[in-house]
DNA sequence: CTAAATTACGAACGATCGTTCGGATAATTA
DNA sequence: TAATTATCCGAACGATCGTTCGTAATTTAG
């Protein structure tokens, strides 16, 4: 194996334990998952886990940080195409919805706080979040200004914004793909509920 | 003490360890809060704990019964008034807001699963939150009914209200008194994006 | 006041927790 | 091939976990 091979190889290992360790975490919760679960769960020693990351704590903060990074990468693109505030709007919810589904475990760790890490980590997971939320803000500003003609409070547009997100992120709280359609048929639903109000079916 | 007044300093007393317990759980979690946490929250000793439920998990099932029982109450009695479908849409979403901002903690716990709790508890809150969700879906259904005049598929309805549900349930993730007003407050905003759009403002 | 019931606590139990360490095995490089 | 590095593991550590038990203090009832 090369040096490139070996990175990669390296790459996929944890990607595979931080995928594994997430199914795990979303079921049982940070405390309520042992290290000896996630040993068994990846097919690992327990010892051996500690060659990837350096205590529980870490392994928690790479999940969340490999997850909103792909996250925030993946909708930043949306400002370097040109589109309309509308066709902006509809594509952050796309991105976003189907980013949700794909990865229901580890956006289920991520929308459940950083409270068990210290304060250096917490903070870098912060500042992605908060790029990821003035990022969604900014879009729904300029929606509702485009649509209405006036500015509006950015308390207000805050407000907005979040309640999108609340529709968005409840997801694994219900969704199931036989009841509840794909990914593209939800992320239509709630652009279709967040724009025009629940009757326009 | 007569009969009466025990009872009585039974639930109060009971009442008051649930709360601190749910404060507590609320921001460690379940299996971060440790008994002897939960006896120093409360004031009481380790063993003298048990003297109120049986072990850790009934205390967890016991937060979350009466959370959904109160908000079931709540919510039965908009059925048994003579209201519009979009009075009675508007009645829910007050409802559920203001209980959920009154009690962050406990509602915090409530909607991260049962998954800790053995499958007779399990089923008795299923079943609660299965009432309250079919409460909310029946209410949302009229409404639509009545604002466009038909029908709609029920996995439809289901849907929709799913997204009414994030809305509201999403509000521990973001919600401070300060920047986003109050209750009432919050509540219209939700009930005017749901049922006109974002930019009904 | 006395007896019964309720409420409270300190001490200890076995189990499980996250983590460490020394050494074995496998893979890469020189 | 020999040396070096990357992976992996069994065994064990002290700490903390939920729970139990015997008993003391307090409150209620007769």
């Amino acid at each position: 194996m090369n040096k490139r091979a070996v990175i990669n190889k390296r790459l996929t290992s944890l990607d595979e334990i931080l995928d594994k360790s997430a199914q795990l975490m979303a079921r049982l919760g940070y405390h309520g998952t042992s290290m000896r679960d996630l040993a068994q769960a990846t097919g690992r020693s327990l010892s051996g886990l500690y060659h990837y990351f350096s205590n529980k704590e870490e392994l928690l903060f790479l999940i969340n940080q490999r997850g909103f990074t792909s996250l925030l990468n993946m909708s930043n693109a949306i400002l370097e195409q040109d589109m309309t505030p509308t066709e902006r709007l509809s594509r952050l919810i796309h991105n976003h919805v189907s980013h949700f589904i794909n990865h229901l475990s580890e956006m289920r760790i991520m929308t459940s706080g950083s409270m068990d890490m210290n304060e250096q980590r917490s903070k870098i997971l912060w500042q992605l979040k908060q790029d990821y939320t003035q990022l969604a803000q900014n879009i729904v500003g300029d929606y509702i200004k485009n649509q209405t003609g006036t500015d509006h409070p950015a308390n207000l547009i805050s407000r907005k914004t979040f309640l999108l997100y609340g529709m968005m992120n409840w997801i694994f709280g219900w969704y199931s793909a036989k009841e509840h359609g794909t990914a593209k048929e939800v992320a239509d639903d709630i652009f279709r509920t967040f724009t025009k109000g629940c009757c326009d079916i």
